[in-house]
DNA sequence: ATGGGCATGTAACGAGTTACATGATTTT
DNA sequence: AAAATCATGTAACTCGTTACATGCCCAT
């Protein structure tokens, strides 16, 4: 039994949680998680449902409403549940992954100069603020929820993360500033 | 002018420092940023500078060596520096992207056990602690590297990045093991 | 002599994105 | 009146990975 792509993973694990949820809903719920995982297009989402509708890893059941338009809810199977667990068990888990296309343009820093470079990290470290305003609201909603007992820890550790950013990016700009005059 | 993918970008970046480079040594040297950005398979790299070959933006020597297998040195050209520097006036960059198979899942953390979870983190700290001594070596031989100015400073950047993951993994780890007893 | 590093490349596959497509409702 | 949201889906494309393939040198 070869291995599912992340993806499908995130669907079940979104679907864990017990709500029956259309695609659009759970392409919602992604973005959410998108601090630590980024989301799928919802092309992505909607192909992965059908393959694991068909592997009866959930079930699908066609909503007709009216005023809006149609839907289909999915739901977690045991069987789904089963794989789910198999895969939070997996005693390997891959080492986080970073793509940061700034700290790739600062390593190259060389062909810039420290004027632009500043900017960068000006621009980087307003971005962190707003990311931190961002998460203080959501700090707030995920605290007691009982529903989502895990959410308010990974909130946390995202918030955790966006200040060490903040906090390194505005001690390399310090440096290049002095570095400057 | 339609923008290259990112691998290339990385690969004149590479070679923005002057070294006439082989594909194999791009692809190592791709590796040691691959803390802040993923380095691509060698058969991407292969194909990214055949594309660029194509574009002018770098040259191409055939190089017959004995004792050795043959190989092919690639160097930047003015266009590919042109490039390069475009690239990096790009007034918006993309926001960081993480992908973090441990905090998804520890938002799932509802179907497995505290006890599971806190294997997790206990393994992700030991592989913190790794690192950390591994950057250690890193940033002594990159401090004073004339060749490299920028890169002491994306080295110092991400090993406060791993010691900030330590910290938040531990303070997680606490209160989970809290909450149990 | 066996495994790892040097060096290059092709082939097949998979995952993911963007763009195309539709159409109703709700909000501004 | 226009834009955003709900809701679903297909098509084309690209990037990237893994596996296949070769062959020599060097260290253990």
């Amino acid at each position: 039994m070869k291995t599912l792509p992340t993806t499908s993973y995130i669907i079940l694990g979104i679907l864990s949680f017990g709500q029956p949820l259309s695609g659009y809903d759970i392409r919602k719920t992604a973005k959410e998680l998108s601090h630590f995982y980024p989301a799928p297009a919802h092309s992505q989402i909607y192909r992965e449902l059908r393959r694991l509708d068909e592997m009866e890893l959930l079930t699908s059941e066609y909503i007709a409403q009216e005023g809006k338009p149609d839907k289909q809810e999915f739901e977690i199977t045991p069987q789904g549940t089963a794989v789910l667990q198999q895969w939070m068990q997996q005693s390997d888990i891959d080492a986080p992954v970073r793509k940061h296309p700034l700290l790739l343009r600062l390593y190259f820093g060389h062909v810039s100069q420290p004027k632009e470079l500043i900017s960068m990290l000006e621009r980087y470290i307003a971005q962190c603020n707003k990311d931190l305003a961002q998460l203080a609201i959501v700090e707030e909603y995920t605290e007691n929820d009982p529903d989502h007992p895990y959410a308010a820890l990974v909130v946390e550790w995202n918030a955790h993360y966006v200040m060490a950013e903040r906090t390194i990016a505005q001690k390399m700009l310090d440096r290049l500033q002095r570095d400057q005059s």
